[in-house]
DNA sequence: TGCTTTAGTTGTTTTTTGCAACTAATATTG
DNA sequence: CAATATTAGTTGCAAAAAACAACTAAAGCA
């Protein structure tokens, strides 16, 4: 068994489940989100529940793709933490996509959703939505997928 | 081994990890959203590149999830065709989300990018992005995550 | 009726995951 | 500064999931 990989697929989706397709790698992103946009391997380990292999595979896989960088928590020093790069921060968008998205289907409504404030004001944001370029929303029916190669 | 599952953290983000939180979930949806929100299952075998016995399990899995419903070709015939419900079309943003990402961070410039053009008037969609609650573009550090229980 | 298509199922092999134990280097504390 | 704790992994193993191919049964079509 080869080791599943899209790239037969030349659909930028697909190959975006190349590089953050799995489960894992979108919870360590998160949590990275969350905390700021730094985290140490063991608070990971413990935070998340996931199993230090895996961990290690992960953001190994997320380094090499430049979604987050290793480095020194102080100049000079040894002891690492990993940080989002700005191609990181960039997946910002789907995170708060899925949250938005599992809280409107949410089949438990005990637990309450987990909201995103403005800073600025402290209001809750928009939903994420598609917006055409003179900014009027877009539904699915709305939208023609171009591909422009071939 | 226990089978794979985040319920533990009660984050609305693992908690759709559970549900599309595997490669294959996101590019059978992909798959739907692109052919209209309808698809046949050895269609998208053939397509995807799936194996069957996985298929028909992803399959399953977003049927009881109630992202796609499954229903004859036509009234009253045996034949099935997979359909996208309400709640699988609003995953939409993210799928084009994930496109316009890897684009924007496409390492083979070779290819072109897969873009979404408004139907009504053929201009591109705008970038996805996060938006204050009046409307005012918002980067990751003028957002707060708020969890409103515990 | 007989051939083809569809939508799976089953069995086997290969990969990946989860878990626990171990390690080596670095920090902290008395 | 010696002893202890923490950190960031690595290794080995058992179990689950994925890939692949072959098979099946019902439906559709000629």
């Amino acid at each position: 068994m080869v080791k599943n990989n899209f790239s037969h697929l030349c659909c930028p989706v697909a190959r975006s489940m190349d590089v953050v397709g799995e489960a894992w790698s979108m919870l360590v992103l998160r949590n990275l989100m969350l905390a700021g946009g730094t985290g140490r391997f063991d608070q990971m380990v413990e935070e998340l529940g996931i199993s230090r292999n895996i961990l290690t595979e992960r953001l190994k896989r997320l380094e090499t793709e430049e979604i987050v960088s290793k480095q020194p928590v102080q100049e000079g020093g040894r002891r690492m933490e990993y940080k989002l790069t700005a191609k990181g921060w960039e997946l910002m968008p789907i995170m708060i996509g899925f949250a938005q998205w599992f809280d409107r289907w949410r089949p438990d409504p005990e637990r309450s959703p987990l909201t995103f404030l403005d800073r600025r004001d402290n209001q809750p944001i928009q939903p994420l939505r598609v917006l055409s370029h003179d900014g009027r929303p877009l539904g699915p029916a709305d939208i023609l997928p171009v591909s422009d190669d071939q």
